[in-house]
DNA sequence: CGCGAGTGTTGTAAATTCTGAACGCTATGC
DNA sequence: GCATAGCGTTCAGAATTTACAACACTCGCG
């Protein structure tokens, strides 16, 4: 049972960095290995060889160290996906719907991208409309989800056609357009960090 | 060695039921142990027993049994903690934002349940409003998500309290009752099967 | 400086998981 | 009946993970 699972760009299994992860949780949290390690109930080794990944956890140790951040296996596992979202440039619905099951929010796709500081925003592309012939390309990052309609978004060379409940991440440096060849017109919520219109 | 396992919120832990979720998985796919331990790249011997609960799974072995699926750990825990999903009735947006972010789609909250063929709606509640004071029972299944505002919500003998981004999903056939005692509107996209209004 | 409390990182032994090779069972074919 | 092939289970030993305790380090303080 072969499940296409398609993908528009590659997204190379990323080697699932479980230690990595865990780390930047506990330090967001602004706990110790130690302190962890008493709230989840395990030793503090185990924190530091999990996140060294010197070892694979068990799901049972795993799930008891989450326990105490807390947060569940769902959860870790969904922000794991995210990691490699880094060089991702679109999120088709179908990809999200894997993870959350339909859409998405525009917090997920910021959250994709570890520095974030973005404002988003809520622009509709009427039928024909674009924003000009020449690429932009600027400092910052560009995020956003396409709402309703159809948009063509060019990031460098690629062309993606976006569809209702599709979304983006790029950095801005990277030459890109906005085009609606479309009929219908096209309602985005974006984000550009910094504000650049 | 034995340890608490201590929860800070109830959600009645449903004891994580690795091996039946790859059991039925498994068997969804038509494979036999063997048959997925030779794609996995494990023995036949460890299938049996993840399946058993006779072990908890290191995370590593867990994925390399998911890959020959194949299937991502997250949507390996996405579905499984859609099984104690069946008797949960609120789900906080807290639980859900922790998912997938900041928010959770209808069809998250329909997905939890195993026989669903629903139709969502967009209600609004105006401050005062009510479905009346005798409880609705009727066939079928009902699921919901308050959008902005707030709404009382009594199922059986249970009240809640949505907050925007709160969800629910319980059978129709338990006495149901919407109350906005608030002072604002509170706008909710709902569904029931069959479409009872 | 010396001290105490904090951090993360190791050894070693105990506990757990995984393998490889059995076993018992059922169904099919000769 | 007997052999063959499939299924899931179970056992002893190898491999891995975990606990416990020590270690080295930093920081603030008297």
């Amino acid at each position: 049972m072969i499940r296409p699972h398609f993908r528009i760009f590659p997204r190379g299994t990323p080697a699932l960095d479980v230690g990595v992860r865990l780390q930047s949780i506990r330090k967001l949290k602004g706990l110790s290995q130690r302190e962890l390690a008493k709230r989840a109930g395990v030793t503090n080794s185990t924190i530091s060889m999990i996140e060294k990944n010197s070892v694979s956890p068990s799901i049972s140790s795993l799930k008891k160290v989450l326990a105490g951040i807390p947060m569940s296996l769902v959860e870790f596992f969904s922000l794991d996906a995210e990691q490699d979202a880094q060089t991702q440039v679109v999120y088709r619905a179908a990809e999200l719907t894997d993870i959350c099951s339909g859409a998405i929010t525009m917090k997920l796709v910021g959250k994709a991208h570890p520095s974030r500081a973005i404002s988003f925003l809520d622009e509709t592309y009427p039928a024909g409309s674009d924003t000009g012939d020449e690429m932009y390309a600027h400092e910052g990052e560009e995020a956003g989800m396409l709402v309703s309609g159809q948009l063509e978004l060019t990031v460098g060379s690629e062309v993606f056609i976006l569809e209702a409940g599709d979304s983006y991440y790029f950095e801005s440096s990277k030459p890109h357009r906005f085009r609606n060849p479309f009929e219908q017109p096209a309602r985005l919520i974006s984000a550009t960090t910094p504000a650049t219109f």
